[in-house]
DNA sequence: GCCCATAGGTACAACGTTGTACATTCCACC
DNA sequence: GGTGGAATGTACAACGTTGTACCTATGGGC
């Protein structure tokens, strides 16, 4: 027995064309029952699997996509990597993972690079080029944008309601008698161009001003990458600053964890003292203490939309359709940290 | 100009053979200097990227390989995902990620699917099948294990110490003083079969034997998967169940991060009255409140031999060579939870 | 001036699959 | 009893690349 039998060596046992093998293996309907019968058989008695580079050179199309993010040691990125490699499995295809480091160089690189001979299509999360680079994005290969960074590019994009779930998030605080909000993890400096921060700093401020509290710019931490130790340094920054806040919006999880971390070594309560909101709704803020309430930026339907788009894009429905911009809903979850429950991480308002 | 040019466009531009283009592109000597540089240019001009189906199907080898792992959504997985990521980009490989989601069928259809005839070569690591299984992993495509569910297997294998390390971490409380230290991940019944759990429970048993304390049963928490909320729980038995314990041996980080939840919630000072330690060094623990102490398993070093190993097999350098089994070093990584440092996270041991 | 080695190339087949175009059988129908 | 048309198949080319075998100048050694 041939250790890896091709399809020739099952049409020559079966006794038929290697054509209706194929025709076999790929339901068409040209075969008759008895035929089909003994050629299935033979496949899974010699352990014929077709081969994947043939198949792809002759159809074009490899079943595997791509899937460029920073680093899976995010979790935002893992939790999403998740979600994408389910998305495509679901419809039969396999994903490469490309990690890019938020390397401007690599990001470039992965666009342009060898990479798009082999897989069928690309969902790209850029952290390092932006808005000015949006001409790199111009290709004739599948390609779906993720995320903030570059809007109104040649590609289909899926990103979220950046503004408004930030908002959401601050009428929150606003609603359970917080007025002191504090923000976290806010952009170097306020800009109008769009960036995940940017947008949410946007939501920030609108909940703010439309409530009639307005901003108070020492409440405003700014700079830093959305790292633990960045939501550390952020508390000890408004602590040392003598400024009043009951409430800290993070512009992401991990800096929210981070910033629980510190308030907890300060001694102040969460959510008696300071009442603390994220943004992700990563699997880990269910288990911190306090457990934090978060945005859902809805990343199944991210990734399932991304996906889905992708697909389109690769079997050509939408060959030549304008670039479509897809945004997934957004949902509060409360938790601990805004005043739910009762100090019992297991029981949660959503799964 | 052409979207997508093959090598017959760059050889008809250049006005040689499609040969000669392939020799250039594989840096082979036979082209001359001059021909050499021209068909350089046009490679780039033109756009020119190989079509990596057509090389996979005539060389045999994709430049792809698999990892299958239970999910992203386990840190410890992510960081392993990043880790072989890295070890194969540096040798120019691609990594497909397939998720078992510790599912039985899943797991067999991976190591006999179709999957095969397209990676050059699959990082498997188990999660249900078990040394019951070990002949689904006789297989003539290249294939290294991870972990510690199968030992013996006809496969090359990188594995931890899971048993010394454990053992190492039980000493390191005895070193602080601690002398009635609970277990808490434990497997549901003692056993010898090989697994994490029964390994580094061993490891738990002979440092308490060999230091002369001996195991008190009260004191070991069976049962349950390693996520946070078994933590939690083991911690609330321990509580419920009036015995003294002043520190703990979770039998991962994730276990030990729903600990320090649980007995901060019960008011317990770590490391003061409960000492905590972990084990896999995610990156998570040194920005937990308190930071927590953990084995380091030495991901990078698991990710770079099995990349090395499974190369080494798809190169068939080591064509028939007999399965080899490695052990990665391991170190405790000292940080809060058992008594380092001044309560900043931001000051560590190590990296 | 001849032979031979060598550098620099070329032609062709092959990898394993699927699409296209054509072949054969069998039966129903007029 | 010939015609048409399903039903069931087959042969061959083609996808883009690389390995094998070969070809052709050129120049050096004698």
């Amino acid at each position: 027995m041939n250790v890896n039998p091709t399809i020739h060596d099952v049409a020559r046992a079966a006794g038929v064309s290697i054509k209706t093998v194929s025709n076999v293996l790929n339901d068409n309907p040209k075969v008759g029952p008895e035929t089909r019968l003994r050629v299935r058989r033979l496949v899974d008695e010699m352990g014929y699997r077709p081969n994947l580079s043939a198949r792809g050179l002759r159809s074009g199309k490899t079943g595997v996509i791509g899937l460029a993010v920073p680093s899976l040691r995010e979790m935002y990125f893992a939790e999403l990597a998740d979600s994408v490699i389910r998305a495509a499995a679901k419809r039969g295809l396999r994903v490469v993972i490309e990690q890019t480091n938020g390397d401007r160089e690599l990001e470039i690189a992965t666009l342009s690079g060898g990479q798009m001979r082999f897989i069928d299509g690309l969902l790209f999360s850029p952290a390092a080029i932006g808005q000015q680079d949006v001409d790199v994005l111009t290709t004739d290969d599948p390609l779906v944008l993720l995320g903030e960074r570059i809007f109104g590019g040649p590609t289909d994009h899926v990103t979220m309601h950046n503004t408004s779930s930030a908002r959401a998030a601050v009428e929150h605080l606003l609603g359970i008698g917080r007025t002191k909000i504090a923000l976290i993890g806010a952009p170097e400096q306020p800009a109008d161009e769009a960036s995940s921060a940017n947008l949410r700093e946007r939501g920030y401020r609108q909940a703010l001003e439309h409530s009639g509290i307005g901003i108070d710019p020492r409440l405003v931490v700014r700079g830093g990458s959305w790292r633990r130790e960045t939501g550390v340094a952020a508390i000890r920054r408004l602590r040392a600053s003598n400024v009043e806040f009951d409430a800290v919006f993070a512009l992401n999880d991990t800096l929210a964890l981070g910033a629980l971390r510190a308030l907890a070594q300060d001694g102040l309560r969460v959510p008696d003292d300071v009442a603390v909101i994220g943004f992700d709704n990563l699997d880990e803020g269910r288990f911190s203490l306090p457990s934090l309430t978060s945005v859902d930026p809805g990343r199944d339907e991210i990734a399932e939309t991304a996906v889905a788009l992708l697909v389109n894009r690769i079997q050509e429905k939408d060959a030549r359709a304008a670039p479509k911009t897809v945004k997934s809903g957004f949902r509060i979850v409360q938790r601990e940290s805004t005043g739910f429950g009762d100090g019992d991480g297991g029981r949660l308002p959503s799964a």
